[in-house]
RNA sequence: GUGGGUGUAGCUCAGUUGGUCAGAGCACCAGGUUGUGGCCCUGGGGGCCGUGGGUUCGAGUCCCAUCAUCCACCCCA
């Protein structure tokens, strides 16, 4: 092994340092907070998988499963993966769990890392961060447009401004395998002249030329036929009750004919949340049902819908619109010792004032006053207890406030308390 | 997997056609203020100039390779 690596983090990982972590509890706690607020529980599934689970959960066609995993052998010869996205754990221990038996519908979330393999770019990173939940049990459109509305109000939440959300359907499996056959018929005639990639896609799944980002493509693709106005009686009528319940709800959305999502197991209502400014990755969310899903994975017939948002995302939209985050990590006194050995009054007291719930410190040093107060003002303190030799005498200690720089001295065994009614009237 | 840009101090970056080129600002530490932070002044510690080869009397500078990083394609969150 190169000495570089010992201390190079593997490509495409990111280390959250200290000051950077106010944004991942805002996130993460607003998630937590809204999906309680509707009914969902959460739900830590393992890292890693059986392979076969993302085979046949996600699709063994797609992109995911070719060539963006992170598979291997454990030392038992088990074929493993780490979870490249949640809704194939969370089906597998939906089923594993017969979570079903207490009743449906069920609703869960998860909050965790993701592995995918790919070039790392802005907004694209080998591991990243999911908040996602799933509902299992329900064909109810207003479901779909449930979770639809969590994930909206999860970003607005956040404060972030201009998302677009676009939906569609991709119809159920017979609907679909007619359009598809009407699609490769349109297809035909143009296939010399579509890119190579769309050329491969023709017969796996011409769905994905929609996707395509070549003019040429585009073109041909524009005038194709939908899958809207393919669907059956029932998957369309399911549509238009989705989008009659976001109406109701207060959420504008884009019919967008042309979204197919990446992964197999969609059926029926498909959705993505886009914006614009966090370079050329534009999704920062997405998802859509799954009807069949369960039964693929050997399950019952059980319906199922869900989303999943990608929380690196999530944080660069919030930054390039100029959000700022709350700090959280600013200490709020600082005891301060001056002249002889007070270190032992210095830690009683420190012990006090974190007793009495405030965020407390002290130096550690053995540094000068002045060093010891530039401490503290870089730790942001709000006040700094100063404990002298002449005060300690007399039994005070000086506090300092150092925003407004005013100073005071207060009786040793009432400090505490001071500071209490200090912070309770704002400082 | 494909393409392009960039790697010099903890950070952001200067460094002229190869010849004091080891630099600045910020940050850090100390002093000015022998008991008081922020502003100011002075000083200090810190660099295998990403790594390995090559060209040359001489390479941070040119060439090759490699690794890392950023951006884009692809794909998606």
């Amino acid at each position: 092994m190169e000495d570089f690596m010992l201390i190079t983090r593997p490509r495409g990982t990111e280390d959250i340092l200290p000051e950077n972590i106010s944004g991942w509890y805002l996130l993460e706690a607003t998630a937590r907070e809204l999906s309680y607020l509707y009914g969902y529980r959460e739900i830590r599934t393992p890292i890693f998988e059986h392979t076969e689970i993302f085979n046949r959960g996600v699709g063994d066609t797609t992109d995911i499963v070719e060539k963006e995993m992170y598979t291997f052998k454990d030392r038992g010869g088990r074929e493993l993966t780490l979870r490249p996205e949640g809704t194939a754990s969370v089906v597998r221990a939906f089923l594993e769990h017969r979570m079903d038996a207490q009743g449906l519908p069920v609703k869960l979330f998860y909050l965790g890392p993701m592995f995918r393999y790919g070039r790392p770019q802005a907004g694209r990173l080998r591991q990243f961060h999911q908040f996602g939940v799933e509902a299992f049990g329900s064909m109810d459109p207003g479901l779909d447009a449930e979770v639809i509305a969590l994930a909206m109000n999860f970003y607005r939440a956040l404060g972030l401004e201009d998302l677009e959300l676009h939906l569609n359907s991709v119809g159920c499996p017979e609907c679909r395998a007619k359009y598809r056959e009407e699609l490769k018929g349109y297809l035909e005639p143009y296939l010399k002249e579509l890119c190579n990639t769309c050329q491969g896609r023709f017969e796996r799944n011409p769905l994905r030329i929609f996707d395509c980002k070549s003019s040429v493509c585009q073109e041909i693709v524009a005038k194709a036929p939908t899958v809207v106005l393919s669907l059956c009686e029932d998957c369309s009528d399911h549509f238009k009750r989705v989008q009659g319940y976001l109406e109701t709800l207060g959420i504008d959305f884009i019919l967008d004919e042309h979204l197919v999502r990446g992964l197999d197991y969609y059926t029926k209502t498909a959705f993505e949340i886009m914006v614009k400014g966090i370079g050329a990755q534009s999704s920062i969310g997405g998802g859509g049902r799954y009807d069949g899903l369960v039964e693929n994975l050997g399950g019952k017939s059980v319906p199922g819908i869900g989303f999943g948002l990608g929380l690196e995302r999530v944080l660069l939209t919030l930054q390039a619109q100029g959000k700022d985050l709350p700090q959280i990590n600013k200490i709020e006194v600082m005891v301060v010792t001056v002249g002889a050995d007070l270190n032992k009054e210095a830690v009683r007291l420190l012990a006090n004032l974190r007793a009495a719930g405030f965020k407390a410190d002290k130096d550690y040093l053995e540094r000068s006053l002045k060093a010891q107060m530039k401490y503290a003002n870089r730790c942001k303190a709000r006040i700094a207890l100063i404990l002298g030799e002449e005060e300690f005498k007399r039994g005070k200690v000086l506090v300092r406030d150092l925003e407004t720089g005013s100073q005071e001295e207060v009786p040793l065994e009432e400090v505490v308390d001071f500071c209490r009614q200090k912070k309770e009237s704002g400082w």
